[in-house]
Parts: structure tokens; sequence; C-alpha cells
DNA sequence: GTCTATACCAGGATAGAC
DNA sequence: GTCTATCCTGGTATAGAC
């Protein structure tokens, strides 16, 4: 029985979960205190505890919109024109990442996060099970186009293959974060040209 | 100025962070605290923080002697005979890992402990830096033996291809900590197919 | 060197007034 | 719904006896 309208809600829910990924960018993923969260969004710690039952709930909103978010742009990959190579998809998902989520660090304290939450552990298989997804079915699309392989042919090289350019794809985000003079550049042209194509 | 002999010390030291590591095994890194680790070695708090000042020595010894264990074996590399191909040796590496280490969590763990301590970022990108030397050293003599190249052709193509043999490893040890019903053999086999040969 | 006991702190969550 | 104030837990580290 709420007393406030829904779109209220809603949107309280938006306003504390926009703040929570400020906080998040700024302060990371792990260290970031309920305490950090509060001050950020400018309201108060009962506040919060009204629309969110406990943090893990709140970290799970947060991070269900930062990665479904990318996800999207997985779902477009098929229409783009002229069908660029797996390898070269996995340049324009990951820069699409950069300049979206701006720090990767975030992904791999989520990671490793997700090691001992079972709530982020759920996420984190289903957001790469979309992704490998996406990547799956645009490998087997490039295959029947390029190579002329029937579906089933093309759909068995895409099973086999996908798990590399998912890899390149968590290879890249490592990189990122644990390399101080990482060259991005570098690193997406040697995939593009290298990965099966 | 010890009052007990040097070799004492040592063995004390070793015997802490072998009862660190069972912990670690057990209930992950981030999740041990100091109790569990206190209650494994059957010792008491005093006793541990009689060897090491603080958690983050401790923790930046075990994780130095799990890494570094890894080590030894990319020097070793260079003298496996028949000279295995770099997307075969991705294979060698990882099942070697598995057997030594467990529990691929650890390393993820690690990953994103070090977005937040500097100690352990600074043994993250030791430890990736000896991989990928290790890794680009194989590459060369790879292109070297069986292309023909020189040695400087060979180091360039290293250069360029070394990422991406790092990041079929770390995808590896994502996907094996991630994915319940993670196929290794099925990923190793499809590097060794599908990466630069 | 090692033990027991405890000080101390950070962080998540709640109570009760408005 | 939101605020302030506070409780409580879990965790690191230290004190002082042996």
């Amino acid at each position: 029985m709420p007393r406030v309208s829904d779109e209220y809600r809603v949107a309280r829910r938006d306003e504390i979960a926009a703040a929570a990924i400020r906080a998040f960018a700024r302060k990371g993923f792990a260290s970031t205190s309920m305490a950090d969260i509060i001050a950020e969004s400018g309201l108060s710690a009962g506040a919060i505890y009204g629309h969110f039952t406990n943090k893990a709930e709140l970290v799970q909103t947060v991070a269900e919109r930062i990665l479904g978010d990318r996800l999207s742009e997985v779902g477009a990959l098929r229409d783009v024109e002229p069908l660029p190579s797996p390898g070269e998809l996995v340049g324009v998902l990951m820069r699409g990442m950069a300049t979206a989520l701006g720090n990767p660090a975030l992904l791999v304290q989520v990671w490793g996060a997700a090691m001992t939450d079972a709530a982020l552990m759920t996420l984190a298989r289903r957001i790469m099970g979309r992704l490998s997804d996406g990547l799956s079915s645009h490998v087997s699309l490039w295959h029947q186009r390029q190579h002329g392989l029937s579906e089933e042919a093309a759909d068995a090289v895409a099973a086999e293959q996908t798990p590399l350019f998912v890899a390149a794809c968590q290879g890249y985000i490592l990189h990122a974060a644990l390399l101080a003079d990482f060259d991005a550049d570098g690193y997406l042209s040697a995939a593009a040209k290298n990965l099966p194509r």
C-alpha cells in the first residue's frame, strides 16, 4: 500500500541507483560503503532503506543497470553493414564499453565479488551468456555470408570459436584494468587481424 | 635481533602462509578473515602478528607464493620438445594452473582486490608481465622455427600476438570461474586450433 | 614467541520523531 | 517518506601475562 505514486517510487529508485553508480565509479565497487552512496545521493540512510531492503539489493539493481545497458549494443550487432568480422566486432563492443562505462576496473571488481556473492554470480553469468549468444549468432552469420557455410555448419564453427571472442573481450578488460600503459588500439587491431575469420 | 633462529622464523612464516592458502581455498580470498587463518593455523592472533605486521603483508606473501609458483612453469616453456604451438602452450599452462591451484576463483578475486589495493596491483602486474614475457619469447621462437622468420621479424609478430594469448589464458580462468558447466577441453582445443600459428 | 583478552573501528541496518 | 541518532556485528590489531 504505497502512500505515494508509483512514478515517484521508480524515480527515487533511479535517482538512488544513479548516485550509487557515481559513487562506484569514483571509489570502486567493493570499497564503496552505504555511507558513500548516501552522501552522494544527498539523501539519508532512512530514505535509502525505504527503497532498497539492503545493500545487496541496491548493488544488484545497479550492476544490472551497468551491464544491461551494454547488452542492447550486442543485440544490434546483426544489423551493422557491411558486416564486420567477429574480430572487428570485439573492437566495436570494447570501444562502446569503454566510453559508456569509463572505468573497466568496475567490471573486474564485479567479477571478483561474484565469486562469493550468489546474486552477483547469477547476474555475471547471465550477462556473459548474453554476450556469448550475441557474438555466437554473429559469428555464425559471418561464416554463412563470408564462406558460404550452411547454417548448421556455421553454427558448429560458431560454437567452437565464440569462447575465444568472449575471451578477447575479457582479456581487453583485464589488460585495460591492470596495465597502466595499455595500448588499446594495438590490442584491438591485433584482435581484428589475428582472430579467426 | 631475533631471539630464535632464522630457520625457525622462516619455517613459521611458511606454516602460517600455508594455512592462509588453505583458508583462502576454502572460503575465498576476500571473505577470509584473520580469525579464519588463525583457526586454520592452530596458532593465535599474537603468534601471527609476531610474524606478519598486518593482514596486507600476509596476503601479499601468500599471493606471491600462489602466483609465483606458476611462473617457474612459464620459464620452462622454451625447453619443451617438440615445440608446441603457442595455442597449445596456453593449454599446457592452464592445465598446470588448474591442478596446482585448484580453484580459479582465487585468481579472479585477486584481480578484483587489486583494483583497490596498490600492493596487489603491483603484484598482479608483475605476474602478468612475466607471463607475457614467457609467452612472447615462445611465440617468437615458434615463428623463427616454424616459418623461418628472422629474430627481429619474429619478435615483431610476437609483440603483436602475445596479448591475445594472454587473453586466452585470462578468458580460460574467467570461464572456469564463472560457468558451472565450463567445457575446459573444448575451450583449450579451440584455442590450439584457432589462435594464430 | 605465543597465549588470552580486549580495545577499537568501520560498516550495515534499525528506531522513532517528524 | 525522510530525517537523525544509534545499535550491533564482524573484523583488525594491540596489551600484557606467561
